[in-house]
RNA sequence: GGGCGCUUAGCUCAGUUGGUUAGAGCUCCUCGCUUACACCGAGGAGGUCGGGGGUUCGAGUCCCUCAGCGCCCA
């Protein structure tokens, strides 16, 4: 990597430089000479590896991933011209709910996985089916297929932009989330836990979707305000000697109902401990209980519980050990036949006025039920209360028994949480306070991560159930496939010592149902990136990673279980740095979103301003930091790529000095004494991920070097001075103008490539970060600022006489102290020339400096 | 209810161990075609640093408190 290269050829510098299209000609310039290629031979201590996250295919690319990949790209490109093999893979994540969808309406099919695979299908339609077709159901193998030629095209599209947007990933390193490669990674570190006891199975109340069909696990849970009304009921104690009445805001569950309970120490209830109360409709006799998560301020103080209303019931159901009275199908209606226990005749009749009903029309009619029967006092009082959703469903969440799978996170474990919480403090935040969020979460949780869906598409869950004599399943012994068979479907494989014909049958098989949620999968992207499982060698060389890039909103779901695999199957963390980005925001300060129809596409943008301006925009945002889309920043990013390609056109215009000229004037010393300063605090800001700061530090040298020390040295490099101090000035413009354009490199690949290679071998992209050293010696800055200030009062004479700014000084009086006057003779001459001043008239005084102008009279005629 | 962050010029934001007169860009106004750049340059206007209290020789910066906004969690 040369640092300088004296083989510059100024016929390569257009008369007048552009940037129009510069995007497209590098793009391809840097994939035909593999700038990015990551270099496998690297030893883990010279490789850097990012954990880049895969987008989802089936959206499209918007403002926020322009923003934060551009965040991430920035940091990449620094670490390579320090010297790092970068591992930056891309990946597309192709699995879940909205490819699923998807798939669905653009072929007219429905995944089954009880249908056989058929190796020569092909889909009814490519593209928009007939409104009143009927899906037809084909084999889980076929769907992924299907997902697979739906979303390469996506996939050409989203790389496009992304190679546009100047990302420098290594597109050799390409995955998707449902390839074959990804799925034997999920299946394999399922079957790791399942070997190792950290994933099970079990029949338990599961948070349950009626719409999906699915059951949910907590990180997808959101909280969101709802209408609701108490309901205040009236239950008669066993023993006849009065009521009890409590408030509820679901009376559609008193078919339910176990138990009712109130606070150990509330007064008022204590002498009902241990008693019974009969439930109105019903007639189930249940027991009152003491338990401290009764709310003694809330509704009467006394509760039903129910199986199940909402989570605080499944505690009480586990502490209390109370038994299950399930009216809540899966389907979100009430199910057919009464629970256990509820066998009055009376009661069964009432029953029978709901069972098939969805709930709102249950709540309905049991509400009316109850207000003939007398039990319901007064109206219900209207409020609004948070209600748990899936975070992608329309109707709130109801609680169902089912058998799941989950892996241990801690939420169940005191001490693997708080192995968990360790995990974290050891990450290196950026910034440092995202890490609240995530122990916040892990301290928060109370259950394991449930990992199973009862969905079609996805990684299924890799195992097969013995059937006893009856055809029942055996879940506690699972069979397993050995690994090297990965991946499987165990919907149309067969296990190992069965065949096809044992499938369901007595003493047969079945394979498990359920597909794993697609953060089981994504929770491996390093793993999936690093080919862990075929690529022992790179995986090495790549793994613990150095970066994990991404949103704030999924700490507690991508990172937190990524953290999970990682702990169980290395354990160690899998990365050293997270750097949590922030999300663009309106004008108005509000999150954009696309159903407001103001958003702008990123290619549009790229157009209208140029990438490097948009990338511009994008790292001047704090790391982390809620930031307003702005294309006023982009203005002024287009501009400074405007004068970066102007600014080297005329450094290199000159002749190019003498191989043994160096610096050697106090001005041009004291000019590189700024660009050291600047190399060392970019340097500092890109070690502690702050790209930002590194981009205004040297923004703003940039901007000085061009507007006042050029204008200072431009004379003398017209050799106004004579050789000597010319060769200063031109070897010290080469020597900054060498060092801005690497610092500058990281934001705005573009256009530095573009003007490096006007002059110098290779692309500014493998070329080494800028070292002070390389500078040779440097002089005293602070000379800068008075020189900077006799300048700036010169100018302002002549704007004040609105005269122009070539206007002759005949005679300027520079009144000032001992140490501002020498440092004016320092830059006596090349003050002259740019500020156009005959004579000098230096005055020694205390206090503020002062330069009296005495401007030529402007020539008449002419 | 708990946690975290934010509040500095009309707008968007810097301000890193407390240290002269608080900075930049955009916008606005004035001027200037000057042989790198008119996609430019020079200059100007514009701020009780959210309110209050405290520590200190000195506070935008540290502490306390209040208010508003936002996010995460319960």
């Amino acid at each position: 990597m040369a640092v300088t290269n004296s083989d510059s050829n100024p016929t390569n510098i257009p008369d007048k430089p552009s940037l129009d299209g510069i995007e497209s000609a590098l793009a391809q310039i840097w994939q035909d000479e593999g700038t990015y290629t990551f270099d496998r031979t690297a030893p883990r201590e010279r490789v850097y590896s990012i954990d880049t996250p895969p987008p989802t295919v089936s959206g499209s690319l918007h403002m926020g991933h322009v923003f934060s990949y551009t965040h991430t790209d920035t940091i990449a490109r620094y670490q390579r011209m320090t010297g790092k093999a970068v591992f930056y893979p891309m990946g597309w994540d192709d699995n879940g709910l909205p490819t699923e969808r998807r798939v669905q309406n653009y072929f007219g099919v429905r995944c089954d996985p009880h249908v056989a695979y058929e190796p020569d299908f092909q889909p009814p339609f490519r593209g928009n089916p007939p409104k009143d077709h009927q899906p037809i159901s084909i084999s889980r193998p076929n769907f992924i297929k299907l997902c697979e030629e739906l979303t390469h095209e996506d996939e050409k599209v989203f790389e496009d932009l992304f190679r546009r947007l100047g990302l420098s990933v290594d597109w050799d390193y390409l995955y998707t989330t449902i390839e074959d490669r990804s799925r034997r990674v999920s299946q394999r570190a399922f079957l790791g836990n399942l070997e190792r006891g950290e994933a099970y199975t079990q029949e338990a109340p599961t948070l349950w979707d009626v719409d999906f069909k699915t059951a949910v696990a907590q990180a997808e849970l959101e909280d969101r305000e709802r209408p609701g009304a108490y309901h205040q009921v009236s239950l008669a104690r066993s023993d006849g000697s009065g009521d009890v009445v409590i408030d509820t805001t679901r009376p559609v569950l008193l078919a339910a109902c176990v138990a009712l309970v109130a606070h150990p120490d509330d007064p008022r209830y204590q002498p009902l401990f241990g008693t019974t109360v009969r439930t109105p409709l019903y007639g189930v006799e249940v027991p009152v209980l003491a338990h401290p998560l009764a709310q003694i301020d809330k509704g009467t103080g006394i509760a039903m519980i129910c199986t199940f209303g909402d989570l605080t019931d499944v505690i009480w159901w586990r502490e209390l050990n109370l038994p299950t009275r399930a009216i809540i199908g899966r389907d979100g209606r009430i199910i057919n036949t009464p629970p256990h226990g509820l066998d009055s005749a009376a009661g069964i009749a009432a029953y029978e006025q709901i069972a098939g009903l969805f709930i709102n029309q249950a709540q309905t009619k049991v509400v009316e039920a109850l207000r003939e029967s007398g039990a319901m006092l007064g109206e219900p009082r209207a409020i609004m209360h948070p209600v748990k959703f899936f975070e992608k469903g329309d109707r709130p969440l109801e609680i169902v028994t089912s058998r799941q799978w989950y892996i241990r996170n801690g939420g169940r474990d005191a001490d693997l949480r708080h192995a968990f919480v360790d995990r974290g403090n050891h990450l290196a935040w950026h910034p440092d306070h995202m890490r609240h969020r995530y122990s916040n979460w892990v301290e928060g949780l109370n259950g394991d991560w449930l990992i199973s869906r009862q969905r079609y598409f996805g990684v299924p869950v890799p195992v097969w159930y013995r059937l006893d004599e009856n055809g029942e399943a055996i879940h506690d012994s699972p069979i397993m496939p050995s690994h090297d068979v990965l991946p499987i479907d165990p919907s149309t494989d067969v296990p190992p010592g069965y065949s096809a014909d044992q499938r369901h049958q007595p003493h047969g098989f079945i394979g498990d149902p359920d597909v794993m949620d697609t953060w089981a999968t994504s929770s491996l992207s390093p793993q999936i990136a690093g080919k862990w499982e075929d690529d022992a060698d790179l995986f090495a060389r790549i793994f613990p990673m150095d970066l994990r890039p991404q949103a704030h909103d999924i700490i507690r779901t991508w990172l937190f279980s990524t953290v999970v695999r990682s702990h169980f199957e290395h354990d160690s963390l899998p990365w050293k740095n997270a750097a949590l980005s922030g999300w663009i925001l309106d004008p108005d300060r509000k999150k954009m979103s696309k159903s407001k129809g103001n958003v702008v596409t990123p290619l549009d943008l790229f157009e209208k301003f140029g990438s490097d301006a948009v990338r511009y925009w994008a790292a001047s945002a704090r790391p982390g930091i809620d930031t307003a889309f702005s294309e006023d920043q982009m203005k002024v990013g287009k501009k400074l790529a405007t004068k970066l390609l102007n600014a080297t056109k005329f450094v290199l215009s000159f002749p190019e000095p003498a191989i043994d000229a160096r610096p050697t004037t106090a001005i041009d010393l004291a000019m590189l004494a700024r660009v050291a300063q600047t190399i060392n605090e970019a340097t500092t800001a890109f070690e502690q991920y702050d790209y930002a700061r590194a981009l205004e530090r040297t923004e703003s040298m940039f901007w000085w070097f061009c507007d006042d020390y050029v204008e200072l040295v431009k004379g003398r490099a017209y050799d106004s001075q004579g050789p000597e101090a010319a060769g200063s000035a031109l070897s010290a413009l080469r020597l900054a103008l060498s060092a801005l354009q690497r610092l500058l490199a990281p934001f705005m690949p573009f256009t530095t490539d573009t003007v490096w290679r006007w002059w110098q071998n290779g692309s500014v992209h493998t070329a080494a970060w800028p070292a002070v050293s390389e500078l040779g010696s440097i002089g005293d800055s602070t000379i800068l600022e008075p020189i900077g200030e006799i300048l700036s009062q010169i100018r302002r004479s002549k704007t004040d006489a609105k005269t122009s700014q070539k206007a002759v000084v005949t005679q300027a009086v520079v009144t000032a102290n001992a140490e501002v006057l020498a440092a004016f003779e320092l830059g006596r001459l090349d003050l002259g020339e740019a500020g156009s001043v005959a004579h000098w008239v230096t005055v020694v005084a205390a206090g503020e400096t002062s330069v009296r102008s005495t401007l030529a009279a402007p020539e008449t005629g002419n």
